[in-house]
RNA sequence: GCGAAUGUAGCACAAUGGAUAGUGUAGUGGCCUCCGAAGCCAUUGAUCCGGGUUCGACUCCCGGCAUUCGCACCA
């Protein structure tokens, strides 16, 4: 056993696990060797190839050769000339075209690959040079406490968690933190509705429930100009004064919220590490004027601190509001707090902030004012990223708000999907117990929503469909884990444990179209997650599980996996193995959960 | 008014400046005596309009058109 891993270690240092990026550092060396013209400057631009041309193909030469008139054939040939003989083992090398290189994998090579990445742990360890040592902070799903998580909020809470996972794979330490939120003016509107008509009954049924009715007639009951607004405005002032019953109320308030979300979030599989709300950062922002006024960035206009962007079109005139006029805060103030905490505290190397593009415009505002306020104050610099997405809109193509009557719950979402999930599980596999066809169903409903947001890029607006987000054919959550389970049916059926190095051992490179084809795709597992992460668009990788699920789906058809031959046998079973651990591993990473049966 | 995002087959989407723009669904025609047909194979069909940059543009730039959104004390 000890033997056997100290051979796999041994493979792995010379297998590489990404081999795109194997390859472009083979062709800079190439390069260097050959003496080209500007070797240093040389970018080989390796990329993942369509299938017609290989494996993978460099397309930098051409932009090399143009700019310097070269003519691009010859720089081709001069460098795969120079290229390291013992690419040439794994490779079958060519130039096609005005100058593209091609690099097809022989089938010895794709099986040295195969059997060197065999284990979740081996795959995160080729993928966690990327951003080893580094902190991320993500800032995902942030409801607004004393309301029900609705549609709306879905987006944010799936996505972000796929960033998470995908951060925490490729090496970052990453610290989920839910940004309630927490704190505003509208907890003088529920206070108030609060006192004159909380029902208890309903209170301890179902709180977040009576707390969204309390809020909405206190809002009703409180128009502009209205006696019953200035008393919402005392409840305010007392609860930012620290008046010890409304403090207490306000407590209440979040911890009933808090409750309601987590059952939400266990559905997702989300375990946040910290809450930090609005309300954590309400002793903070007076430092934050203070520094902005020192640095000279901010300034009082019309009696509220702004900052303006002179070198931005249009932030030059459109200012940043960092406190009212009034001297309350508002959500720059603590956004801006926010940002300071994360870099001192958290030590954060990269903040990700996923909300809908909506806020564009106030993220762009605070991130130009976070960079000059963090180099005037000599502070590390955090890489700042705001993932955006399209707000969800119903079939008439208006958004969908909050007060509008018909906003659809989470929690129904969710129920729905899974009620779905059973009947379809139910007519097709009506002789599993109910207790399994429940199981099953909680795990392809909840992941067929999940799924829904993650499978494509679009930063337009999502029209919110029952049969769209359920939808159950094509690129969806079940086609990838029917694969998962036809998979596990194989080894059930073989008597075998998917991994055993045992059953493949035997096993010869790969030989038909099918197990060529589906060799290939597995060998590009690197390349979909280094995509998936440095754009921070878990759809890259969606796309290719798809595609991985497609190819295996056509070499299940044409090719038997337990058949007599022992050797095709062996390779076959460990097609098969790596499939599944590729698609375990890659659907865990985008927050879903998966089944060994269907 | 200023600005942003989006615009790809009937519908829904993909394409990190690369080679003949990929897929799903719907349509059409095949495949269950065969490890799970929630499947496989084949096939019809598209880059909003007009310029420009580039060896090469869905992608970058300029000008339109359409949809959605943002723009001083909500978040």
């Amino acid at each position: 056993m000890r033997a056997d891993r100290a051979l796999r270690l041994h493979l792995a240092m010379h297998v590489p696990f990404n081999l795109a990026a194997d390859l472009d550092a083979a062709l800079k060396r190439a390069a260097t060797v050959a003496s080209i013209a500007d070797a240093s400057a040389f970018s080989p631009e390796v990329r993942t190839a369509e299938a017609r041309h290989g494996d993978f193909q460099a397309n930098g030469v051409l932009g090399h050769a143009k700019a310097r008139k070269l003519n691009p054939r010859a720089l081709a040939e001069q460098i795969v000339g120079a290229i390291d003989p013992a690419l040439g083992e794994n490779y079958v090398v060519s130039i096609a075209g005005p100058g593209f290189i091609n690099f097809a994998l022989k089938p010895a090579a794709l099986l040295a690959w195969l059997r060197t990445f065999d284990s979740a742990a081996l795959l995160r360890a080729g993928a966690a040079a990327a951003r080893a040592e580094q902190t991320w902070v993500v800032d995902y799903s942030s409801p607004n406490t004393a309301k029900q998580m609705h549609v709306g909020h879905l987006r944010s809470a799936v996505i972000g968690e796929a960033i998470c996972r995908l951060l925490a794979f490729t090496g970052a330490r990453v610290i989920r933190d839910n940004h309630l939120g927490d704190w505003g003016t509208q907890f003088g509107k529920l206070i108030f509705a609060y006192k004159r008509w909380v029902d208890p009954q309903a209170l301890a049924t179902d709180a977040i429930e009576e707390l969204e009715r309390l809020y909405k007639r206190g809002n009703d009951a409180t128009p502009d100009g209205s006696p019953e607004l200035e008393e919402a405005r005392r409840e305010l002032v007392k609860l930012q004064n620290g008046d010890p019953e409304s403090v207490a109320l306000w407590q209440k308030f979040s911890d009933v919220s808090l409750a309601a979300f987590q059952e939400i979030y266990d559905r997702l599989g989300i375990a946040f590490d910290h809450c930090l709300g609005e309300s954590f950062y309400r002793d903070q922002v007076d430092r934050v004027y203070r520094e902005l006024a020192e640095t000279k960035l901010a300034e009082v206009s019309d009696g509220a601190l702004v900052v303006f962007h002179p070198e931005h079109p249009r932030f030059k005139t459109q200012p940043f509001l960092v406190r009212k006029a009034d001297g309350a805060s508002n959500y720059a103030s603590t956004d801006l707090a926010t940002a300071l905490y994360r870099t001192d505290h958290f030590k954060a190397d990269g903040i990700v902030v996923v909300t809908d593009f909506r806020q564009a415009d106030h993220f762009e505002q605070l991130f130009l004012t976070v960079g000059k306020w963090f180099t005037a104050t000599a502070r590390r610099q955090p890489e700042l990223h705001h993932v955006t997405f399209g707000a969800v809109t119903g079939e008439d193509g208006k958004a969908l708000k909050t007060r509008s009557g018909d906003v659809i719950k989470l929690k129904a979402l969710l129920d729905e999907a899974v009620e779905r999930a059973f009947a379809l599980v139910t007519e097709k596999n009506p002789d599993l117990t109910e207790s399994e066809r429940r199981d099953i169903a909680r795990i392809v409903g909840v992941g067929a929503v999940q799924y829904a947001d993650l499978s494509q890029n679009r930063s337009s607006n999502y029209v919110f469909s029952w049969d769209k987000m359920l939808a159950l054919d094509g690129n969806t959550a079940p086609y990838l884990l029917y694969a998962v389970a036809r998979i596990h049916s194989i080894f059930r059926r073989a008597g075998a444990v998917p991994g055993d190095p045992s059953i493949e051992s035997g096993a010869t490179p790969p030989e038909t179209p099918e197990e060529i084809t589906l060799a290939r795709r597995l060998t590009k597992f690197p390349d979909a997650i280094r995509l998936a992460s440095e754009t921070l668009r878990p759809h890259h990788l969606g796309l290719y599980l798809f595609e991985l699920a497609g190819d295996y789906s056509s070499f299940n058809s044409a090719d038997k996996v337990l058949v007599d031959d022992p050797a095709i046998r062996a390779r076959r079973m460990m097609l098969c193995a790596r499939t599944l651990l590729i698609l375990e591993t890659g659907l865990t990473l985008l927050g879903l959960r998966t089944l060994t049966r269907m």
